[in-house]
DNA sequence: CGGGGGATGAGCAAAATAAATCATCCCGGT
DNA sequence: ACCGGGATGATTTATTTTGCTCATCCCCCG
């Protein structure tokens, strides 16, 4: 099941990241864990729902959301290949307080949560994969605090359109997000459409993004990060 | 009418927290962490100070905060014993990202990086602890960020003031902080002190809150917590 | 070709928030 | 008792953000 997919391979081998081999990893899990293919924008888990297992993205991304009691949605975090989701069963959560759908294609792995509990226990290389993934998780997360904490709209834009180049891609010149709508971007930034609108222009015609032919947006991440300086 | 802290540590170890043998376990680093104790408002560590190691908060009250490119500053969270801060070294941040400092005396135990990465290697009740610390941090500042992408200051305040007391105080009769100011609630509300003033004392009229004679702060849990749902 | 329908750009009034200022109050030290 | 300083309450003004509304643009479908 060793997924090679032409050419990619290899760059992303040798990038910056020194990460585990979590495929090899994952599948010593065989027996207990799930594997499954999701398409595009399907519901994995929804708000509410019983919480007694955890997933392993394998490919693709995922969009961590959440409904507030008036109906609002925020997106809390879109997740890459290598991430877990789903953890907080793993705390003691009965309920997913978030839901987790599908943003492109993906494999996942499903994990119960008694299993992952006791592969944590039996098993160095999970417990060091599982103890860096939350480490980096929240990391980010307390970044995203902090940019909301004292940044205005517009800088948590940037930081946001920042995030997502850095994120999906390596090298520069390619764009960020096949097609990411501004009414999303308004609910990971925290503000309404309107806004985000009008901090797109204001961002383009100073060339700080670029929208491509096809709909998908470049970042000129040199520029882009002026914003978040001043 | 109130409790000392000269000597009330009989009244906190019998609390009934199923949490782990953090003491004795914590016990098992001699050699590598070195204890120590701080008198209340002094500074562990530093905003860009080098990060070789991370702390276990034994006793006491531990304030996280970020100071932003333009001076301004938000505390990030307030720790009570039985946690872990500084760990963001063990993801490969060379750097603090962020300031720590002591809110009231507190006993803490200094743990080298690499000692924290061996002892995560070798001792499953470690690295379960840690997991389990990460786990309950994350969600946490989950928690936080949603907070802050829809709610107003007002309800900000509210959950701030919730969450205060409950980590506070098992008992509701007792007074939340033996004196917060309304600076430092802006800080972690991410507004200002003069909203602060405004509401708090909207919620003062309101039978939300009361003022203790000894400047203690009670918070009735029951009722503030409407606030955060209508 | 023409007509939805979704996504986007733009504008505006109302609400929320920030920023700055001043008056009190309280407490500790002298 | 007196003073000084810090914390708080209160007010005013400027700015930001929201919550709409409406006009375009563009792509897909009939």
């Amino acid at each position: 099941m060793t997924k090679r997919n032409g050419n990619g391979k290899v760059a992303i081998l040798k990038k910056k990241k020194p990460s585990v081999d979590w495929e090899g990893l994952i599948a010593t899990f065989a027996g207990g864990a799930k594997h499954a293919e999701y398409g595009a924008n399907r519901t994995i888990f929804s708000q509410g729902n019983p919480a007694d297992a955890l997933f392993f993205l394998r490919k693709g991304k995922v969009k961590i959301s959440v409904t507030s009691a008036q109906g609002k949605e925020a997106i809390v975090s879109i997740l890459n290949a290598g991430e877990f989701f789903g953890e907080g069963c793993l705390a003691g959560q009965l309920l997913r307080i978030s839901s987790a759908s599908t943003v492109t294609d993906c494999s996942l792995t499903k994990i119960d949560k008694s299993l992952m509990a006791r592969m944590l226990h039996e098993r160095h290389g999970v417990s060091e994969l599982f103890v860096t993934h939350l480490l980096s998780r929240n990391i980010r997360f307390e970044g995203d605090l902090v940019d909301q904490l004292f940044n205005s709209s517009e800088k948590r834009l940037a930081r946001t359109l920042l995030l997502l180049a850095h994120f999906g891609k390596e090298s520069k010149s390619e764009p960020v997000h096949p097609r990411i709508n501004q009414e999303d971007l308004a609910q990971m930034v925290g503000t309404t459409r309107s806004r985000i609108s009008k901090f797109m222009n204001k961002f383009r015609t100073l060339g700080f993004v670029d929208y491509a032919d096809n709909g998908g947006l470049f970042v000129n991440s040199g520029l882009l990060s002026v914003v978040l300086n001043d």
